[in-house]
DNA sequence: TTGGTAGATGACCGTTCGGTCAAAAAAATC
DNA sequence: GATTTTTTTGACCGAACGGTCATCTACCAA
């Protein structure tokens, strides 16, 4: 809102240095205190921007959304692209992230918001509320493409929500199988399975 | 091997009270100290039996895996079922599965297996190890079964191993988004689609 | 009867955890 | 220039963390 200059220089330090610690290790195996010495803040001064942990992992929540809304999503969801490629498009996004990570950093991170859900999702219900909402935002880009897929007759009538979500879950358990095997390959191999799923309308 | 009788029963009461704390909440939330208080041991005990952390958790996991394989899993992945068959039953069973502890907890705690592997398997390689071997296992039973379905003619021909790797992803993407939204319920609209997944063989 | 050993006890270790607070410094406002 | 607000500092809090250890108890076999 006012200044913004570098006033507020000390609130994205922090937020840089936690976003890749919370992404390459857990929310409770980041503490404030080593974010801090990282972003060469004092630890009076992070609690005045955030009021609690839980809210610094929001704004970071709220980053990697932007990054990815950004970057890639923007690229695979293309209005310009055939529906059907942007889907292609955002699992070979999806492969080449986590592989470039991998090369750089020697380990597949896979997800932050699969990662996040699956750890704090039953600790805390604000948690689990903000990380829905982002799956929420992700499985209506499906949706969107398979309806612009259905109504161009590129692929048979389905059910355009349920079809997007499922799209969604897979991509979502790829990457906990590549992590798990800590080989992005994992992504390249089965990703592109993702277009044969369907789920059909109106079983009543 | 020798005694068994009371003597191991301390180490028994140990993975009784840390396992459905695992299953609840992450390895990083639950501490010795509460489970030792729970399972009503000393901690000097504890280390007796688990000379770290890390060996609870395996002992954790190594239960939970006998569980499945002797509950769920032995009566889904029955012989004597049609092969497509079993994979419904699968689901069907994850699917009430979740519902009773939601039922009974209140939330909708996901796949242990899964849970663990986001959380620690960037951190430790013995441990992504261990539960990578229970993916392994699990996916080599769907592709038994997929074969068996290809042989008998009940589905086309298909790369039998990826598909069944896709498949395990589809399950375990599936309920991650259940855990998100706290709601088994996602299980059962998506559940079904995971005999959509297709990958051809000969992809060269 | 004497060791040996498996198990249990509970105090203790240093470290880190998330979070607080009063005071000082810096910046913005009047 | 005075006042108010924002930001920074660094010491401090109690609690919990994973893990250690010397000591004691029970039971076994020789």
């Amino acid at each position: 809102m006012q200044r913004m200059n570098i006033a507020t220089d000390t609130r994205s330090r922090i937020i840089a240095a936690a976003k890749p610690r919370f992404h390459s290790r857990s929310y409770a195996n980041v503490g404030i205190q080593e974010i801090c010495e990282s972003a060469g803040v004092q630890k009076g001064s992070f609690y005045h921007f955030f009021p609690s942990k839980r809210d610094l992992v929001m704004a970071v929540i709220d980053e990697f959304a932007d990054d990815w809304a950004h970057g890639f999503v923007a690229e695979a969801f293309d209005p310009a692209l055939p529906p059907m490629e942007r889907i292609d498009y955002l699992i070979d996004a999806a492969y080449f992230w986590q592989k470039s990570i991998k090369e750089v950093h020697g380990r597949m991170l896979g997800c932050i918001f699969g990662n996040l859900t699956l750890e704090v999702s039953t600790q805390d219900d604000i948690l689990r509320a903000k990380l829905l909402a982002i799956f929420t935002r992700a499985k209506s880009r499906f949706r969107v493409t398979l309806e612009q897929a259905v109504a161009t007759g590129i692929i048979p009538p389905l059910d355009t929500a349920l079809t997007a979500e499922a799209m969604l879950a897979y991509l979502e358990g790829v990457i906990l199988l590549a992590k798990a095997q800590n080989d992005p390959e994992v992504l390249y191999r089965l990703g592109p399975a993702i277009k044969t799923l369907r789920i059909e309308t109106g079983k009543v």
